[in-house]
DNA sequence: CGACCGCTTGATCCTAGTCAAGGGTGGTGG
DNA sequence: CCACCACCCTTGACTAGGATCAAGCGGTCG
């Protein structure tokens, strides 16, 4: 499941050995259970091995800012091994299992195995550029076009992960949670779902993002996945 | 000047007489010069030794949208260190002197002193910590507070690098640019800060950004330092 | 069976975008 | 040296699109 690394770098034999002899404590998350908050100093790191993860900031009126999506086989907390105090949190979107990882014991693979700290560090580069693209996305684009990239992105990264084959993936999503990330309000988000239900191209129901028509799609969302910088990217 | 490394990251004599020894070829860059360009695959990194330098995505109409500023001390490309290529682009705002450090030259240094290493990888993460700021900003402030919070933390960052001792900063931004940073048109761009100057907060005139009230300031931006992770945060 | 929560839809308001024009400044060329 | 031009800032009028408010619907869980 760590294997996710090799997406975008290649490990050796010893590598993937040092990966499993890593100690982990698993831990079941309900919906919305946070993992870290804003302020804490955690001294392990968490691994998603099941469900949707995300990260979010916590607003003054008691809203949120939701930041991120991580999938199994991601890191959603890397930024803790080196940072003192986390300044968002990380909550799990519906139900979801993680491996906390001690940062003392990734410190010493790092030490044995500096390629396996060049690939986590690639690792936080390739969420760093998640971020980026996600200013864009809610800076520079309308509504149903910030919609329909947010769930390229995420059909796009779970199908990289091996984790769906067809264009659907699992988002236990709720609108609002959805507003919160794109930054618009509830009423709006409904209206653009609305939209891309209408014409065909994609749809949220039960916790499930369907993809009707990519090509559409990801052109209404302008979705260019350079950014997610996989080794070998997918065509569809 | 690469020493403000140790703004957020413990030092040791060896650390720093290593990265003296690192070869840099410096680069003079006038208004709007491109350092990098999206889809380069560059071989060095840049560290900024003078002026203000940008990163930005190119839209496929021709805008842009800046991401993030980056001041003298600062590695505005160190994604290029492992990712094989750029995803967006890095540019001068006003003019600006930077220098260029192999990749080769940085990955020795990294084998020799890994304390290195995990400088600039906690240097990467507090980029990333800025990005995230910036979608929060960028999604769920008004205009005003948006270009408010913008202002404190081009400030904050100038008076923890020892660039200036005032509130006030050199940032020679046009107000053009400024609406693509913040995802505001021209016109809610100008009234914005006229609204600042209006209420004797902020002002930005040639190329200068100076604040009059930070504490008011800071509250029309939510403005809270901490994502920036100084070891020592400044009071004023 | 009822209450609650999340989704859906409609009506209204207001904010920020668009369009358009004017003013200041610095630079270039006649 | 001056005239012109280009660029940037500034301001106003108008418009459109998204936020807010409000109500209805449907499922689920107690």
């Amino acid at each position: 499941m760590i294997r996710k690394l090799s997406e975008h770098s290649r490990l050796t034999a010893r590598d993937v050995a040092e990966l499993r002899k890593l100690p982990m404590m698993t831990r079941v998350l309900d919906p919305d259970d946070d993992i870290v908050r804003q302020g804490d100093r955690p001294t392990s790191s968490a691994l998603v091995l099941e469900g949707l993860v995300a990260r979010y900031h916590l607003l003054p009126d008691g809203r949120r800012q939701y930041l991120s999506y991580h999938l199994a086989g991601d890191l959603p907390d890397t930024q803790a091994l080196f940072v003192d105090r986390m300044d968002h949190a990380v909550c799990a979107i519906g139900p979801a299992v993680v491996g906390l990882i001690p940062h003392a014991a990734l410190f010493a693979a790092f030490e044995r195995r500096s390629s396996l700290a060049g690939a986590v560090w690639r690792e936080t580069l390739i969420d760093a550029a998640i971020f980026r693209e996600a200013i864009t996305n809610n800076s520079s684009r309308g509504p149903t076009a910030r919609m329909a990239h947010l769930f390229c992105e995420l059909v796009y990264r779970s199908k990289a992960a091996k984790l769906t084959t067809s264009h659907d993936c699992s988002a236990p999503i709720g609108l609002r949670q959805l507003g919160e990330t794109l930054g618009l309000s509830l009423a709006t988000v409904n209206r653009s779902l609305a939209e891309l239900r209408a014409n065909g191209t994609a749809d949220l129901q039960n916790g499930r993002i369907t993809i009707r028509d990519w090509k559409t799609l990801s052109d209404i969302g302008q979705f260019q996945p350079t950014y997610l910088h996989l080794r070998k990217p997918l065509d569809p």
